[in-house]
Formats: C-alpha cells, structure tokens, sequence
DNA sequence: ACTGCGATGTCCT
DNA sequence: GGACATCGCAGTT
C-alpha cells in the first residue's frame, strides 16, 4: 500500500474538530515526511490530548506564550517544543483558530525508510524501539524546532488516512509523565500492538 | 524484572 | 531557581 498518494492526505476538516475525537482518530493513520528522495513512514499507534481549558498540564493551560503560540492558531499545523534539555516532541494542532488543543503523536509503527531511522537514532536499535516514544520519533523523524509551525495539508511532512480502526481495538489510559492536578484519560493507543511506548520486549 | 538518576536548554514564577 | 508532555544507562533483586 503506498500512504504517499496525495488523495490520502488528511484534510483541514479532519483537525478542525474537538481534540480528543481527533487524538482517537489519529491511531491508525499513517504519519509521513518525505526526505533525500525517500519516504519516511509510520504508522500512529498512540496519541494524547491537550486542551487549554481545565487542563493544568497543557503548555497552553496559562495563555499564549512565544513557545506555544502555534497551538492557538489554526489545526492542522505542528508544534514541536523541546524538553529536558535534550528532546523534542511533536503535536498535531487541532481545534478551531483561537483555541489552543493538540494532540502528542507518542509512539509510530515504523513502515518505510526504516534504514535511515537506524541511521538518527542508533544502528543498534531493533525496529519497534525505533519510534515508541515521543522523543525517539522526533529524532528518527529529524522533527526539531525548526519545523514548528509548518502545515500537514502540503506534502513535507502530513498524516495520509488508512484503514478504519474498530474501537474495540483502542485501550484508554491516563496521560503519561505528567505531575499536575489531577490527571485525565487522555491517553489512547491500539491494545496489543508491540509499539507502543513503554514495552521493553515488544509485548 | 525493577529502580534511580544524569544529561542539559528553555520557559515561567 | 525550579520544573519539565524524556531517554538510556547503571545498579540491584
């Protein structure tokens, strides 16, 4: 199946919705950037919801800072921040212009230029340690600050649609690493798959 | 298997 | 000055 074809490119109306239909929906789909005339792809296999409202953990929770200005403008755009000194992570802006919501992109199937991925992250990485953590997928992805702000609709980096995910197959959890009130289940991921992030043994 | 911790930049109080 | 939407290594059971 080839997730490049332009027609599978996930339209504006798909962000343009509340951030949790959209975090669920996002499993499943495919996740690509292309680079040095190669396809990186992944399959998205585990999200979380940020909302600016009751939500003491979302950067956006205090109002519009410089860091997280492109979370208030339109969805369908990516926020990239950097933490702990050394990381990136990436989100999907969803939501109405003016609303500040977002989804974490956590944990990718890798699909295609799986070669390159070892190449950024480490040649002694087995395929599912590749991007089973917000971080790592940043780095196989070379996603940096640099790429803050820049829009899914054009084919740099965008999300192609796929194959329907039954809601049977969707496990919900409380977010993870966060330390604020009290925290929320918004933290979904496909049961079973083996990349998920936070499984030492592919199980 | 699980636990602790160092790395290290940017934002926010 | 402290916290942080993390990761990988070292040490222990």
């Amino acid at each position: 199946m080839d997730f490049s074809q332009p027609e599978l490119l996930l339209p504006f109306s798909f962000y343009n919705r509340p951030v949790l239909h959209v975090a669920k929906d996002l499993l499943g789909k495919i996740l690509l950037r292309k680079q040095n005339g190669k396809i990186l792809s992944g399959k998205i296999v585990e999200t979380e919801a940020y909302h600016e409202t009751n939500d003491p953990s979302c950067h956006a929770h205090r109002g519009k800072t410089r860091r997280n200005a492109v979370m208030f403008g339109p969805p369908g755009h990516l926020y990239v921040y950097f933490t702990y000194g050394m990381h990136y992570c990436m989100n999907v802006v969803a939501e109405a212009e003016g609303i500040a919501a977002a989804v974490l992109i956590r944990a990718l199937e890798p699909l295609s230029g799986i070669e390159l991925m070892k190449s950024r992250r480490d040649e002694k990485f087995k395929e599912k340690d590749l991007c089973n953590g917000p971080a790592k997928l940043c780095q196989a992805f070379a996603i940096t600050t640099k790429e803050n702000g820049i829009s899914l609709l054009e084919n740099k980096i965008w999300i192609a649609d796929s194959e329907l995910v039954s809601s049977k197959q969707i496990a919900v959890s409380p977010r993870i690493g966060i330390s604020s009130g009290q925290e929320l289940p918004w933290r979904f991921y496909l049961k079973d798959n083996h990349f998920v992030s936070g499984k030492k043994n592919g199980k």
